[in-house]
DNA sequence: TTAGGTGCAAAACCTTTGCCATCCC
DNA sequence: GGGATGGCAAAGGTTTTGCACCTAA
């Protein structure tokens, strides 16, 4: 993969935020250092970027997704309300692949795992409007 | 919600699959039975019946949403190459989301996980075209 | 030089919605 | 009768893609 500016702005901006942006967020960010740059490439870079490791994609509620710059296995939680997607510090458990792998005859890789609920946010503010983040 | 055989015919269909079938397959086999019924009631009444926790939603791969008849919490897993979803017979461990949310102050309803992987066919046949299901 | 990257706009894709006719209750 | 449902088609939102033009190596 040829170096690009900017794939490597995408980089950055995916890699320095603890959002989990969506493509979307991603490209406005990426308009204040390149007003140029297009939503093709954004998209274009976000799935090259994940299908080479350097970030990883979630797929998100109503079809979009949600993109991490930490790839280090770990857990997430989802609100139900907002959408928010923050992460969790539980250890992740490798036993539970290999359990069912033995047990299954699939190839098990990893396991995603997403908790799902409302944020303290809206727990609070459980009848207003959801634009907060 | 009043009763609607359009809307009995959907249930009873993604009741009687273990596929976790998306909108669109649900929406052919309706067909099979009225054959008048439209993609927009198939859709509505997906919906519908989520909402009231008759069958559940799972958003995949791609933006396409999967929809499961038992909705009796458990596990599942996906083929990283052919996409098809399948039933994990491993507990569920509800502990896990009350000791999360006392560590973060997050209110945890339930938490989704999704083994990823390669299933028995494809780990055979990881060449070859991806219809087989 | 040249294969890969980009901008732009159109297309593809899944899902939702508006409108009017139809069906339960 | 009246409000929920359904058919149809158009619109909506996200993501992909074709093509001509750049750019890194």
């Amino acid at each position: 993969m040829r170096y690009s500016s900017r794939r490597e702005a995408i980089l950055r901006i995916v890699q320095g935020t603890q959002c989990h942006p969506t493509a979307d967020w991603v490209y406005s960010e990426a308009r204040k250092q390149l007003p140029g740059i297009s939503l093709g490439t954004v998209y274009r870079n976000l799935k090259l970027l994940s299908e080479s490791g350097q970030l990883h994609a979630y797929e998100g509620a109503g079809g979009v997704s949600r993109f991490d710059g930490c790839v280090t296995e770990h857990y997430h939680f989802r609100c139900q309300r907002c959408g928010v997607m923050v992460d969790v510090q539980e250890p992740v458990d490798r036993e539970l692949d290999r359990r069912v792998a033995e047990r299954t005859g699939l190839r098990v890789n990893y396991h995603v795992l997403e908790f799902r609920g409302l944020c303290v946010y809206c727990q609070q503010n459980g009848t207003e409007s959801v634009t907060h983040e």
